[in-house]
Order: structure tokens, then sequence, then C-alpha cells
DNA sequence: TCAAACCAAAGTGTTGACAGTTGACATAAG
DNA sequence: CTTATGTCAACTGTCAACACTTTGGTTTGA
């Protein structure tokens, strides 16, 4: 069973273990997700070593690191940039997402078991109830876990990781929670289906349907993008590039 | 056009701008891809900045850019590692190579200008000709620089990346050279079907032959792999992990 | 003879300081 | 009033030195 990794989130473990430069990177990172960082941010080497009471060095290390994410912009001589998002890397991060999607369910299906199954169709059982009651707070993190828990019982260790990436970038967009209250159903059927595939070992089907699963969600958050975009007139926006929703 | 990015090796422009963390990154995998630095070696920090003539600071700031690439392993307090590539390695890189493929040709398809099959078309001419005269030196770059076109013409830049990522690892393995003068051809009708579906602008079929396409080399590798594995007994090999060839 | 504890050498982790570059502000000329 | 120029502060790029951890060999004891 290769199904048993870290449950979606590698936080406290590897605290101790790790060297400074670990910490400092996983320090930036909560920073950005959590939006005390904003989008085109520069964030100074001292000002940040001072605050965490480390050297330079290991800021340096991590925005390396970083940087080699996509987290965030190096310009030489003028610093690290938190990386800005516009509509256009949106619309490449759900493509990937979707094509990543797709090759995880059709690597999947001719290995499924029957506890992944038992795993699958629990998941999509609590998010039924959590859509029909509306209660997004709770079909939110099961949605993460039901997608990732697909990914990484393929047991390819490097999808798991760029899945991992993308849903990390995804979530620097802030876009989640611009879903409607029926969508949740909507989205949870297409859950179903995708199960339906992964059962009758349909690797072409499964990656049809968790592809397409994907780009639904994408064009759900491009309508209600380009709905936000009238609403607000162009010259109201703080910044000319997005700062998609919060 | 979004298709005349670089032409796949970002070589010149970037050393002058770019800082000594660069330069001794893109030397370090210089290294590692030539074979100067062999799987499961450690680098020793002192020595390479010596020999770089730089201090200890660039070079650790390239390591950890290329631990978050994926080529090397840190270990705290032991230091960095060139990745040893094993067996599931192999197929975990064709397996994400396939699905990128794939999802670039399924993008590209809508998208496709009539230069783009112009200059497919080109490529696929001329591999014909390489393939016909077993001119392997001169299939082999016109292969990447096939899909490398493929990819980058979607425009999707975050595709791009992981792709090119994708193939310095395959590069990594020394894989290439094992293929057989006759799957030449074949490799090349596989590329025509290719270019067939993309240019009936069917993004589905697109997926399937680019992915199939593949999944067929990986399937080659594997089947080269285990002749070789059965002409040299299991005591004689040099190491316990596979150093796939050279 | 073997095993466990100890010691020394090597190498990484981290730090603080110095040098070079950048961008902005203030000043002066058109 | 606008535009060009010179100066300066702030910050990054780089370096050399110090502290801690690991490792392999050596010694000591059973």
């Amino acid at each position: 069973m290769s199904a048993d990794d870290t449950p979606s989130m590698p936080t406290v473990a590897a605290l101790k273990a790790h060297s400074l430069t670990a910490v400092v990177q996983h320090e930036i990172e909560r920073m950005i997700l959590s939006g005390e960082l904003g989008p085109g941010e520069r964030l100074n080497e001292k000002l940040l070593a001072d605050k965490l009471a480390v050297s330079r060095g290991p800021v340096r290390e991590a925005c390396r690191a970083l940087a080699e994410l996509g987290f965030v912009h190096l310009i030489p001589n003028r610093g690290v940039f938190i990386r800005k998002l516009t509509r256009a890397d949106a619309i490449e991060v759900y493509d990937l997402r979707a094509g990543l999607t797709g090759l995880a369910a059709s690597l999947l299906a001719p290995l499924l078991t029957a506890e992944h199954m038992a795993r699958l169709e629990g998941f999509v059982e609590e998010m039924e109830q959590a859509a029909e009651t509306a209660d997004f707070g709770r079909f939110y993190p099961l949605n993460l876990e039901f997608h990732d828990y697909i990914v990484r019982s393929t047991g390819n260790g490097r999808l798991l990781k760029l899945y991992r990436g993308l849903v990390k970038e995804f979530h620097l967009f802030r876009t989640h929670g611009l879903v409607q209250r029926n969508a949740l159903l909507e989205s949870n059927k297409e859950h179903r289906d995708i199960v339906a595939a992964l059962k009758a070992k349909d690797g072409s089907l499964s990656y049809g349907r968790a592809f397409h699963h994907v780009a639904n969600g994408k064009q759900r958050m491009l309508r209600a993008l380009d709905d936000l975009a009238e609403a607000v007139p162009e010259r109201q926006r703080k910044k000319p590039e997005m700062r998609l929703i919060e």
C-alpha cells in the first residue's frame, strides 16, 4: 500500500530534523499563503532574518529554493519578489492541474484495490453530506484530500510533488471561496463519476472524467472572475494586475 | 505567436545578468549531465567552491535550488548527494513525461496555426530522412526539438518548465542511445500520427497518441533494460542500484 | 578476539562583515 | 515647470571565520 504517506501536510515532522534553511522556507511559504506577504511585494532579507532571529544565509538559501519552486521571482541586485499572478497564470495552473489530475486517475485505474475504493467512496459520501448542508468549510478540505489521495495512491512520487506544488500555487490565488452553494453538489457528482470510472478500471475514461472535472472548475472560476470584473469597473481596482479575490 | 521562445537552451543571455549562484548551478548541472559526477556521489562544498574560484555561499545556494529541482538529495549535516536513479524512478519519469506530452498535444490542438503545422511537418520530414539513413546523431536532437516545440507552442510556461525539467532528469539516466535502428522509423511514424491528430484539431485523439508515443518509448526502454540485466548477472554489476546505461 | 566508548579530523551550518550595485532624492540647468 | 545630473542611503552579492555535527579510527575493557 503506497497510499499511506503524509496526509497532505508535512508540517511538524520536519522541523527539528531539518536545518534552519528548511524552517525559514516553510515560514516564508506560510507567510505567502496566509497573505501576510502580498503579491509583487519585495521581501527584505535583513528584516526577515532579524524577524526570524537567524542570519541572512539561511534566508537567501530558502529564497533560492522558493524561486525554483515558482513562488517568488529573483531579480539580480534587486531582491526577491512575491510572484504576481495574472489571469493567464490562473489558466496555466488550472490546465496543468487538470492534466496531472487526469494522469493520476488513469495511472491509478489499473492498480485500484478494494481499500482504495472504500476510501474513495467514503470521501464522496462525506462530501455529499457536506454539500447537502452547504457546509463549505467541511467540503473544501475533503475535496483537497480526495484528490490528493488519488494522486498519492498512484505511487508516483514525482507526480505527487508536482501536484502538491500546483495546489499550493493555486492557493496563492485565493480563488477558493468563490464557488456557489449548488456548485458543491455538481462538483461531487463529478467526483462520483470519476470513482465509477476508476472502479471500472478504465484508464482512458478515468482520465477524461478527472480532466474535465478540473476543467469545469476552471470555467467556473473564469466566469466568477468575469462577473467580478464587471461588477467592479476597471479603474476602481487597486492594482492593474489581478488580485483575484480574497 | 507564442512559439518563438528561446529555442530550448537559454545559454548566453543570462551569464552576465545572473549572479554567481546561477552560474554555479548551471555548472553543477553540466557536471551531473556530463557524468563527471556519478550517481550517489557526495559533492564537497569547499572543494567545489575552490574549483570554481568562488566562496561556499553561492555553492550552497545553488545546491538548494538543485535540490528543489530534484537533481540532488540533501541530508542535514551530511551534505548533498547526486540523486541515485532506480528503475522505479525511470518509470515515474516516463509516466509523467507521457502525461505532460499528451497534455501539451491536447492543449495545442485547438490553437494550431498554419505555421505550427509547417514546422511540425518539417520536423517529421527531417526525422524521416535521419531515420532512413539510421543517423541517430541527427535524429535525436530533432526528436527533442519536435517535442519541445509542441510543448512551448501551447504557451503554458509552467508546463514548459516542468517538461524541460523532466527531460533533463531523463538525460540523467543516460538511457538514450539504447534505441535500435529500426525503432527510429517506428518512432517517427508515431510522430506523424500525432501531427495528423493535431491537424484534425482533435484534442482527445492528440492526447492519446502523444501519450502512447511516450508510453511506447517507456516499454522499449524497459525491455532493453531487462535484456541488459539478463546479459549481465546480478553480482557482476558494479552497484546494487541501477546505473542504467552509459 | 571482540565490542563499546572515546577521540580527532573533516565537513557542514551559521554568522557577521565588506564590497558593489541600484534606485531615489535633491539640486541645478534649460 | 520640466528635464537632466550628481550624490547618497539602502540593500544585495560575496566572502572568510567560527561552532557544531558526523564519521572513522583508536584505545580500553571484558
